[in-house]
DNA sequence: ACGTATGCCGCAAACGTTTGTGTAGTGCGC
DNA sequence: GCGCACTACACAAACGTTTGCGGCATACGT
């Protein structure tokens, strides 16, 4: 509340006739105020004190004594990406609830800057790290698993390493089966960036299960590109230019589907009667501009990955977890 | 690169014959390698151990020796807004660049949560505060004034604290000049959260503007609300039930607009023939749906609101800055 | 009455830095 | 040959915790 000196374990325990060890423990002891560790009269002294003068633990002072720092590190793409956003809220509510915190940076999907900012973030002496922007081929995580370093990925997954995602493949099918019941037969993707499994399972998802059903779509209808709004007006473009548009195309990314559809409606084209289209993830985006799309669980993604780093930090065997997603019909197809 | 034993400055100076106190001062001479601590010989032969040892600061160690952590929190409504994630890029991109690092929370713009989490950053002993998420009142922020803690804020102001943020008065002037030149005569405000800078200010320049040119907007055509898309489409609902659509309609935030952009083509009203419509910061989302906007600096509002912290941390004088925001006309209006 | 358990607490050694205060040795001016 | 200023280091005391090891009572069982 107010003056000078801070606080510390010592002037509570001068204060209080103790030594500042009782203090630490009673302070600490996950009991509260049924501590075993002092009796009941200077137990609640202790917190009685440690309340009215406002005292709270130098995180410093145990991080460097106890060798642990209780901070995560979560690498994203990029922030702005809404998706990594509700992802990083899921990781720090749940880290939150657990007494630890997190510390986010950008990596920008590019593979030199996910490095600098993973050893930044060990530097920093975080505990564990959390990937949101894995690539199919990883040289790094592979050797931060054989450093001995705690880390999960989220969103993406990458062979050999924990991860918590979205069923990819599943909602690929989803979308396959929709517009096969909508009457469509003629198919083209937007299939992002071809090096993450993202892309690569809904991609696959979808083709598999038009298969099945005995459609194929043939591989210059598959185009792949980036993840954001300019790529999928690029690749919209090409399959305008290519005078070869499908009946129903399928973004494996809400923001590229927009993309797509602002070029498809500004060359004449209506959605869906002309061209249906779908995305993936639900994006608010997706909802204002009615787009189909398969409901991903962000959210639960980040606290889930939160919760397995835990346990891997504590030393237990961990398994990925898929999660499975929803489709949501709207006007766009 | 390997095992064990972590490489401490202790480990460094015994295999070198020397002092820990020397290689400590001759590691973090900002000269570098022109240090004067140490004869040239010496100083080279330290720096290439530790380079082969793969030696890195213990933080922890050193936040309790100095009593600063390198480290600010910054606090913002929520992640998921495009808008605060841009700017906390910006935070996060100058902070690096000065060697500190950031870690962020959401208050959800509650005034309880804001205290919460501003107190738990304070806990972790980061030595500044930035708020994304400040209100019209803020008896927090002055009591943290109070306490001697250094803060900014960014994207809203309050008054008796330095904030950055965009010139939110002479945005709304230029979205009423634009209207006023297209013609337009009769107007409607969607206000958002009205408990803000943002909202108010933005709100004044379009009014004034307006008055100054012999128009008026009656009270009942201001309507306040939220930030986000639902509150945009409650406000467009009321509009339309009110009967009384003007002829073109600023909505203080992006998001508003899209929500409002929505009601207005499900009612069949054309945009911007019938009405048009205007939002402000210029979020992807605008483009992506021909939004008529204001952009506003939000990266640099960032960059600029960290380097106002840091000016504030070393103890000297600091002063509000605001930026100038730029007309974006698309198909909307 | 004696050993042993248990309750309650203190001692002191770390953890890895930073930094104020020495202090040998060297070179220089005179 | 003396004082003086440097150069190039070393010493040691913090910073605030956590935690292994005791230790002194009192209680309890036999």
């Amino acid at each position: 509340m107010n003056s000078s000196e801070p606080v510390t374990l010592k002037t509570l325990a001068s204060e209080l006739g103790l030594n500042v060890s009782t203090v630490s423990r009673v302070l600490n002891d996950p009991r509260g105020p049924e501590s075993k560790w002092a009796s009941r009269q200077t137990t609640e002294r202790i917190f009685a004190l440690a309340k009215d003068r406002g005292y709270s633990r130098n995180p410093h002072a145990a991080s460097l004594r106890t060798a642990r720092s209780n901070m995560v590190g979560v690498i994203v793409p990029r922030l702005q990406d809404y998706v990594l956003a509700t992802m990083y809220e899921g990781i720090d509510e749940a880290a939150t609830e657990n007494g630890l915190f997190t510390v986010v940076a950008n990596s920008l999907d590019v593979a030199a800057t996910q490095r600098t900012k993973a050893e930044m973030l060990l530097d920093r002496r975080a505990d564990g790290l959390i990937f949101g922007d894995a690539h199919l081929s990883e040289p790094y995580l592979d050797e931060l698993a054989k450093r001995g370093v705690p880390f999960v990925l989220i969103n993406r997954t990458c062979d050999g390493h924990v991860s918590v995602t979205c069923d990819d493949y599943a909602g690929g099918q989803m979308i396959a089966r929709h517009f096969l019941a909508t009457g469509r037969t003629v198919f083209g993707i937007l299939g992002g960036a071809p090096n993450t499994s993202t892309a690569r399972d809904r991609t696959a998802g979808f083709i598999d299960e038009l298969h099945s059903h005995g459609v194929a779509v043939p591989e210059k209808r598959i185009i792949h590109g980036g993840f954001d709004a300019p790529a999928g007006q690029e690749a919209a473009l090409q399959m305008l230019e290519a005078g070869d548009m499908p009946e129903a195309i399928f973004a494996v990314n809400d923001f590229a589907a927009i993309g797509a559809l602002g070029v498809l409606q500004e060359r004449g084209l209506r959605v869906p009667d002309d061209v249906a289209l779908a995305g993936f993830n639900d994006t608010p985006l997706a909802a204002a501009v009615k787009l189909t799309t398969i409901r991903s669980p962000m959210h639960e993604i980040g606290r889930l990955g939160l919760e397995a780093l835990q346990e891997l930090i504590g030393g237990r065997e961990v398994r990925s977890v898929r999660l499975e997603p929803t489709l949501v019909v709207r006007a766009s197809g």
